[in-house]
RNA sequence: GUCCCCAUCGUCUAGUCUGGUCCAGGACACCGGCCUUUCACGCCGGCAGCACCGGUUCAAAUCCGGUUGGGGACGCCA
């Protein structure tokens, strides 16, 4: 019998969810579903001075957003402060750790030595050697100290195997004597994180790999509490096109979870853009379902090289990275229209332009508009500009078609209202009966048939491009189609 | 500065462990064409990459060393 996968994420609550801890709570997530595991939700707030409520319910709902499940928490690292300082007081007790009475200066003076060469070791030993009776009299005079680990001294290292990055060695002479509980009682991260995840039975820490460097010490750790060792997979970064990492301060909402919501973005095919950056299957697929995914998912697929978010600031064509958005596109276009409608819904609602018969009598007619539109859109929101012309009768018109369909033929002055006329009076509005009707138009007129029809276009719809001008009209409806070649008059 | 990690088209990547089937495959983007009296979808085609140097080998994107470049970590932050 194997031991259940138990796995966590664990953000620190100092802003909204961004692409890369979201990243790391879908393979964590990922890992857990594929084993039948556990995945735990747990906030790092133990930072007071930056942790936010607000925070922690933007964390909240950006994991539930793209549809991540836990199954346990979120537990909050505060409160488990004593269980901390609890374990530092065991690592005392067995000689593991010990109080360090220096001072700040006296170290920022060590450190600045080392820099420059002028000692030897990078160690400070004065405090790890003290006699048990200067302990007590340091103590009682008040002097404030920290807990520090002992870090072994001589040849040894450290050395464990990374799913993703193989076998990793430090030496335990380029680790220093690390502190583990501040002068003021305060636990330190490094000691959280471990007493927090023994706790929790984590069996897998999956996570950034910036916190490769932390991870031989929080492994002397677990040794020295007598705990099992997790296995550790650490992912690659996402960086910015410049190669900087992704960060809420240098790109702000350009890497909020949220901002990809209010965009427009269907929240798997999101998630199935944020999967590949850093992984892939040895197929190179790039479409997975939920089931499929699930199914895929290995963490030996993790990249070991950084990868790009490409997002271009003030690109024109394009406002966050083009593979994303094409992916949006792919699953906006090949979903069952049934799947996108509620999410169509949402964008119509919040343009004030949703009618609630739109899931009463009118539910055929409005899955057939958005089956008939969608594929040349790329985010949901594009339903509620481009498409604005289907669902109300109150939209623009594009000026740049205006000009070119509409104004520049002044006979289209005479021609719209006599082609409402012709529309009018078919009893089948049928795309053969309108398209009958107006290729008859455009034949006694002797003029090109695209001239009407762009026209028409322009002026039903408001844009330049859009589906077959007949499915249009039928989709459009005769009525509406007549009343709005007639208001057409007004443009000119 | 010290320690660690990484390196295939512009971007995401397959291939690297187990050298030959790779004069390197897919996707996005870009460019052409077909379809269409619009645009998109779809289809067809094109552009474009093994960072560099050396070694091992009959043979290297794949193994080894170095160089360069990039990233991360070095807090009484998380």
């Amino acid at each position: 019998m194997t031991e259940t996968v138990r796995v966590r994420f664990a953000p620190s609550p100092t802003g909204y969810l961004h692409i890369g801890g979201a990243r790391t709570a879908i393979y964590n997530w990922l890992l857990a579903q594929k084993e039948g595991g556990k995945l735990i939700l747990r906030i790092e707030d133990t930072d007071a001075e930056r942790s936010t409520e607000g925070s922690i319910q933007g964390i909240i709902d950006g994991l539930k957003w793209i549809g991540i499940t836990w199954d346990e928490g979120p537990y909050f690292q505060t409160h488990f402060i004593r269980e901390h300082q609890a374990a530092a007081q065991k690592l005392l007790d067995s000689g593991a750790a010990y109080k360090c009475f220096c001072t700040k200066e006296e170290l920022d003076l060590r450190r600045k030595e080392v820099k420059k060469g002028e000692t030897g070791s990078k160690q400070y030993d004065k405090c790890r050697d003290m006699s048990a009776e200067d302990v007590a009299t340091q103590e009682q005079e008040g002097i404030p100290y920290v807990i520090r680990l002992k870090v072994p001294r001589g040849a040894g290292s450290v050395v464990f195997e990374d799913i993703v990055y193989g076998i990793i060695e430090k030496k335990y002479e380029d680790i220093e004597d690390f502190v583990i509980v501040r002068s003021n009682g305060q636990p330190l991260y490094v000691l959280s994180n471990v007493v927090d995840d023994i706790r929790d039975r984590i069996t897998h820490v999956i996570r950034g790999q910036d916190g490769l460097a932390n991870t031989p010490k929080q492994i002397m750790l677990y040794k020295a509490l007598g705990a099992p060792i997790p296995k550790f997979a650490h992912m690659s970064l996402t960086l910015d096109p410049k190669k900087a990492k992704i960060s809420k301060r240098r790109h702000g909402e350009l890497v909020a979870v949220h901002f990809y919501k209010e965009h427009g973005f269907l929240s798997w095919a999101f998630l199935n853009f944020l999967v590949l950056l850093g992984w892939s299957t040895s197929d190179s697929r790039e479409f997975f379902s939920k089931e499929e995914l699930i199914e895929a998912f290995s963490l030996e697929g993790i990249n070991r090289a950084n990868s790009i978010f490409n997002v271009q600031k003030n690109d024109p064509k394009f406002f966050t990275d083009p593979k994303a958005l094409s992916m949006n596109a792919h699953y906006l276009r090949k979903l069952p229209v049934e799947e996108i409608a509620p999410r169509v819904k949402s964008v119509l609602e919040e343009a004030g332009i949703w009618n609630p018969a739109f899931e009463a009598e009118k539910r055929g007619w409005f899955l057939h508009t958005v089956d008939l539109i969608r594929s040349r859109y790329h985010v949901l929101t594009d339903f509620a500009t481009l498409g604005r012309a289907y669902f109300s009768d109150d939209y623009p018109i594009d000026p740049k078609p205006l000009n070119k369909n509409v104004l520049k033929h002044e006979g289209l002055k005479e021609w719209f209202p006599q082609a409402a006329d012709r529309l009018e009076a078919l009893t089948a509005f049928t795309i053969e009966e309108t398209e009958r009707v107006i290729r008859d138009m455009a034949e006694e007129l002797e003029i090109k048939p695209g001239i009407i029809i762009n026209g028409i276009r322009t002026v039903v719809t408001g844009q330049a491009a859009g589906p077959g001008i007949f499915d249009i009209l039928t989709t459009v409806g005769q009525a509406r189609v007549v009343d709005r070649l007639r208001k057409a008059v007004r443009l000119f």
